[in-house]
DNA sequence: TTACCCGTTTTTTTT
DNA sequence: AAACGGGTAA
């Protein structure tokens, strides 16, 4: 009997070995914890170990490149395989991206076009406002971008809408604004996130054989997370199933928290009329939380109206009550936190079973220097990452430019980067120069270098500039890639720009330069580590390494771990008031989808908090209890107040003794790095850094 | 063109 | 508290 044929049967009957078993469109509705990832894992593993489906006849779309990845592992270990190179399993965005990327020439894309992140998308809509009379001038251009996206997700082009009726002023205004943005992004050879998706549904539109190949590759199609599939998804999956009708959507309304990027739980309604044969399994079986955890949860999103309803039960031991603290103040819930969390490292808990989950990355902040003062390890998920920082920006907008020439936005981003005399009505005079002449920015330079249309100063250093990025692109072709990658660098006199700076934050940008110029070993050429990374959004680092998971609600999703920690249930922060004022009772439904997503992460303990006030803004605000700390059911939880005197008291300092410091110590501070005491004054340390001299609080600063 | 001052805003959630 | 933007002087 073969390996898999045999997991087969540790799966748990009937109704998950139905799931692997089943050909035709199937629905799969299942609770959280009920192991529909392991189902997937298995029915994939089971395609490919009879041999029946070929590797390259699957996909698999996953909701996050790093759940794609463990997918793949796990697919590997039960298989005994090294590679799984011919299998598509990744997001939406990422096979996408991999089919334009083979279509590129008939949607009239170049080979290597650029994928936009946010920042650039405000920046090019920035300056399209600037062209427009001022009542529309005003908009807010991150409001702009979200109506754009809104109507991506829902697969408009800037004509669909003239053909809409919609004609309220400002609704045509904005759909100049689109127009005009699809124009830039065009003449950048350029695409943002949603229009990966938009523009591969375009062509499998337009184009049946392209269409019918890819219909006919594909016989099996598996999607994961399907309740927060938004409706240009959904179309693209309905196009590809559409021929073999073989597709397999696992999902959970209740954990529906992606409506506000376009997320339609409707999609479920309608995969069953698109596809009417389609089977509907359900599982509910929990194998994950404890009863305690389980009713919580089930209590809490019973709350809501709109619910397709499943009952949620688990043959698990009765375990802890769900602890709920009051506590004076966000500080001091901070402090309690990571008493408790060092509390359940002592108990036995390992320190990557254990998470904290908030409902906005501000409240990070505060948890995260409690952390540091008790010197727990913790790592924060999905933060600043690493491909958002502003010079590794920079630097990959050297290498892009210098391997495409042609790519515009990567030449505006580093023309002035070290200052070279271009300021924005520079830019704007060579722009203008090079769209007059149909060429791309970087031509047009050279122009306009060559017949002299530059003045005295911009003149020395474009000219030059001209001859370096030639060079450079010489160097991609020659040299190996590496070397290139950094002689480039050096060339242009960006490194200078950091070597020059002796202070924490040019060193740190210095490093991670260095880290970056090291991870290009990991690619053969140039050109695929830039494809790889125009996808890359989170930065998986020092993974192996043991380490509380502080995060948001929404990045925890597909996650588990023993204990969960669940800070900040207060009204207007959890359900967030912008949820409420922005979509009323739909907003409500979808916070109390977040807490029951929260709920759910704990296999053993979940601990819910709340405080009396907060500190926003560096103010002091009052805040009282979540409505859904009252929606959970009192018999599984014990309620916990710290009254306003008790709070008062700090906690005790750290379990390790905390030293007393002198002037002339030699400390260490986690942004600031080391320095050395030149005065104590109290609980302040007058340190002197080397970015310059800086009065902190002692619980900040660990002695060397 | 850039550097600096001063007043204003910032906190949903992410592929 | 810290980041951002508009305005102005050099």
């Amino acid at each position: 009997m073969s390996a898999v044929s045999h997991l087969l049967d540790t799966l748990n009957p009937p109704q998950q070995q139905v799931v692997c078993h089943h050909r035709g469109p199937l629905l799969v509705l299942s609770g959280a914890g009920t192991g529909k990832t392991k189902v997937l894992v298995h029915r994939v593993a089971h395609l490919i170990e009879q041999k029946k489906t070929d590797i390259q006849h699957i996909l698999a779309v996953t909701f996050t490149n790093k759940a794609a990845n463990e997918m793949k592992q796990r697919i590997q270990s039960l298989l005994r395989l090294n590679r799984l190179d011919n299998l598509w399993m990744g997001t939406f965005h990422a096979i996408c991206h991999r089919i334009l990327r083979i279509h590129a020439d008939d949607i009239g894309l170049p080979k290597h076009f650029t994928i936009i992140d946010a920042n650039e998308q405000i920046r090019i809509i920035k300056t399209i406002l600037k062209e427009y009379p001022s009542d529309v001038a005003s908009f807010e251009p991150k409001m702009i971008v979200n109506i754009i996206e809104r109507w991506k997700n829902k697969g408009l082009h800037p004509e669909d809408l003239l053909h809409q009726g919609d004609h309220k002023p400002n609704t045509q205004k904005i759909q100049q604004v689109y127009e005009h943005y699809q124009k830039a992004l065009n003449t950048y050879h350029a695409v943002d996130f949603s229009d990966l998706i938009l523009r591969c549904v375009d062509l499998l539109q337009k184009n049946r054989e392209i269409l019918a190949k890819w219909q006919s590759r594909w016989t099996h199609i598996l999607v994961d997370e399907y309740q927060d599939t938004n409706t240009i998804q959904y179309l693209w999956l309905r196009l590809l199933a559409q021929h073999n009708h073989n597709i397999c959507c696992v999902g959970d309304d209740d954990q529906s928290i992606y409506g506000w990027r376009g997320a339609e739980v409707s999609n479920i309604l309608r995969f069953e009329k698109d596809f009417p044969k389609a089977q509907i399994i359900r599982l509910e079986q929990n194998y994950r939380s404890t009863p305690e955890i389980l009713t919580a949860a089930t209590s809490v999103i019973q709350g809501n109206k709109q619910r397709l309803g499943k009952t949620l039960w688990t043959e698990k031991k009765s375990g802890d009550k769900i602890k709920v603290y009051e506590f004076y103040d966000s500080q001091i819930e901070a402090n309690s936190l990571s008493q408790q969390v060092a509390d359940a490292l002592d108990s036995g808990y390992k320190p990557d079973s254990i998470a904290v989950l908030v409902r906005t990355s501000a409240q990070t902040r505060a948890i995260e220097e409690s952390l540091n003062y008790y010197q727990l390890p913790y790592r924060v998920v999905g933060g600043m990452r690493f491909y958002e920082r502003s010079e590794i920006r920079d630097v990959l907008a050297y290498w892009r430019f210098s391997l495409y020439l042609d790519d515009d936005l990567a030449l505006i981003r580093i023309i002035n980067t070290p200052k070279r005399g271009v300021g924005p009505k520079a830019l704007d005079k060579l722009t203008a120069l090079a769209r007059q002449n149909q060429t791309s920015l970087f031509i047009g330079i050279e122009t306009a270098v060559r017949d002299g249309h530059i003045s005295g100063k911009a003149y020395q250093t474009l000219a030059l500039f001209c001859q370096q990025a030639r060079q450079w692109h010489t160097w991609l072709q020659t040299l190996p890639h590496q070397e290139a990658a950094r002689q480039i660098l050096e060339d242009s006199g960006y490194l200078a720009l950091w070597h020059k700076n002796r202070d924490i934050v040019a060193t740190s940008k210095q490093e991670n330069i260095d880290e970056l110029i090291s991870t290009l070993k990991n690619y053969e050429t140039m050109p695929q580590f830039i494809d790889h990374v125009s996808l890359l959004t989170q930065a998986d680092q020092d993974e192996d390494t043991q380490r509380v998971s502080l995060m948001t609600l929404h990045s925890a999703k597909g996650l588990e771990f023993d204990v969960v920690f669940l800070p900040g249930w207060e009204e207007a922060l959890f359900p967030h008031k912008i949820a409420l004022e922005e979509n009323g009772q739909h907003g409500l439904e979808e916070e109390r989808r977040l807490a029951y997503v929260g709920i759910t992460r704990a296999r053993k303990r979940a601990v819910i908090t709340y405080c009396t006030r907060r500190l926003m803004y560096n103010q002091w605000i009052p805040s009282q209890a979540s409505r859904f700390i009252r929606e959970l059911p009192e018999d599984v939880i014990e309620f916990i107040t710290q009254t306003p005197s008790q709070a008062r008291v700090l906690p005790p300092p750290p379990v390790k003794k905390l030293s007393s410091f002198h002037a002339g110590d030699s400390v260490e501070h986690t942004t600031y790095g080391n320095g050395v005491i030149r005065h104590v004054d109290g609980d302040r340390l007058d340190i002197l850094f080397k970015s310059g001299a800086k009065k902190i609080l002692s619980s900040y600063v660990k002695k060397l």
